[in-house]
DNA sequence: CTGAAAGCGCTTACAG
DNA sequence: CTGAAAGCGCTTACAG
């Protein structure tokens, strides 16, 4: 029997006869044979694997749930396809590099890119080498030319001030993800926005740069009260900031939410293990990941890909 | 210029001279030149990556500080050698299948194997593949087939229960980590032999399994509260457990250590986040990673290595 | 130090 | 439906 016959069978199994696909079976059976995936790779350009690249430090990655979902979601969708997802984690610049030599050399056949920062050299490095490419968020001044999926960051962020002036409020702050990430920069758009179009003014003393961890969330929610002891409510972009903010005002003797109402970003799982459980804003995570997954194996097929925001959600719990 | 001339100067510059060195590299530079992978691994038969494969419920990993720890350390060490690590979750039996076979089929050089339970069938598979292999703690019913690194459990669990004598309490409970895991049994081992040897009578209601989650660890204590309500101190499997129990402790009344004192084992962040800071074991982690990647590539090398068992150290702090 | 050549193990038109 | 053959892009003895 020829290697082309065995080839053919092992590749959907077109155009082989019953008989052969038996024998060919058994044999495979009898000697434990498995490809050579590097042999396959060379001759058919492929890897039949993917990315998941998180260019942050590594405590974020443990930290955050928001990660865990998403890796979560886009192993389960690729999954489907039977597609292995390779967890790749850059810490430092020289895993960086290393890693997209790694990439860019042909061991993978895409790669999902979260969070990606401003000034994050990765995106373009990937995009330049041609390598298909979906991020997660917008990349930051790559203009269109990176497809990614995104929750729609300034929709759900006005959507949570409109509520918290509905309450009754009107000393509102906010307490931003890092402004080198678009959900940094959206977010508190939105939030000016609606402030903006309410009528109330303008108070800086009122916005604090949060960094999307617990403590970071804690600092800011501190240093917002010492600025503005009468601030009857706080919108943070992110439900791990809004747990280590609920922690900080209630410690300083402020309730949550008579004294103060707080409104968070995610619903993560975040948001149910803070008490009061976070009334917040949800992010269609599932949606995200089957976005982002579809568009990359799409990419590899060769279509074009483009971005997508996807709506987000009001979730009205007990902290606002 | 050869071909040959060119692969001889990318693998080290030997037998080159400085004017094809030159031509070569300008050449390179000049072409944007990248090497394929797959084809210097067809040929070489190498991958030149590594995969750090773990086998656990995907909470687990993203809740445990201990597997940040490794990983990290596990990265840098492998970053001296310029080689990419690759993570990989099997959370369920389909990833696991599908991880085995990208693994067996030659994308890995090696793989780190973390938390092997007992009856999980990864160890076994990939060393009968032949992959390079060290596994995290001894593989349970593997014999010593596999390779592995570990940190002395049994002997830190005696150092603790010592300790927690030595402050002159008598009715120690334990409770432990799962006990298809080394570290489960032989914890529990050390901590029944000291009593023992000290003639305190075995006392089946003063332990409880746990899982090595904080949740678990709250319930065990609360369970331990219920059946034997004397108790005056608890050694446990791991310091996410013991954070758990602290907390179950403190809300049923208790004051630690003064009603009861508690004692950890890990000495990962989680030991110092509590209040009281827990008195604990400490792993050597960086040891355990250290020697992890010094025995896979020895393997990969084509040494044999073995089992390595490294010691513990006790922490005393304030819990106990 | 250098080049020509074989070989790594697959896939895929191409004839038949 | 099947086999013979070319080709994927490297590395590595082997002569020179």
């Amino acid at each position: 029997m020829s290697r082309g016959t065995v080839s053919r069978f092992l590749n959907g199994g077109h155009y082989v006869s019953p008989a052969a696909r038996r024998s060919v079976e058994s044999a495979i059976r009898k000697t434990g044979y498995v490809v050579n995936r590097h042999a396959r790779s060379l001759s058919t350009g492929r890897s039949d694997s993917v990315a998941f690249l998180l260019t942050e430090p590594q405590e974020k990655f443990f930290e955050d749930p928001n990660f865990n979902i998403l890796l979560r979601g886009c192993t389960e969708h690729l999954a489907r396809h039977d597609i292995p997802l390779l967890l790749m984690l850059a810490a430092s610049d020289d895993d960086r590099r290393r890693l997209t030599r790694y990439i860019t050399t042909g061991h993978v056949d895409g790669v999902l890119l979260v969070s990606s920062h401003s000034g994050d050299p990765v995106a373009a490095e990937l995009r330049d080498a041609g390598i298909p490419l979906v991020a997660c968020g917008k990349p930051m001044g790559l203009g269109t030319t990176v497809s990614y999926v995104a929750a729609d960051d300034r929709e759900g962020a006005r959507d949570m001030v409109r509520h918290l002036l509905g309450t009754g409020r009107r000393r509102i702050g906010m307490i931003t993800g890092p402004l080198d990430l678009p959900g940094g920069t959206d977010r508190l758009a939105g939030y000016r926005e609606v402030l903006a179009e309410a009528g109330v003014p303008h108070a800086p003393e009122l916005v604090a740069e949060g960094d999307y961890t617990r403590s970071g969330g804690e600092r800011a929610a501190r240093r917002l009260l010492e600025c503005a002891p009468d601030m009857e409510a706080v919108f943070v972009a992110s439900d791990l900031m809004a747990q280590g903010v609920v922690n900080a005002l209630q410690q300083s003797g402020r309730s949550v939410p008579d004294d103060i109402a707080v409104g968070g970003f995610d619903d993560s799982p975040a948001a149910t293990s803070v008490s009061p459980a976070l009334t917040t804003v949800r992010q269609p995570f599932d949606r995200i990941s089957a976005e982002m997954v579809r568009m990359l194996l799409a990419q590899i097929a060769g279509e074009d890909t483009a971005g997508v925001i996807l709506p987000t959600e009001l979730v009205v719990r007990d902290s606002a």
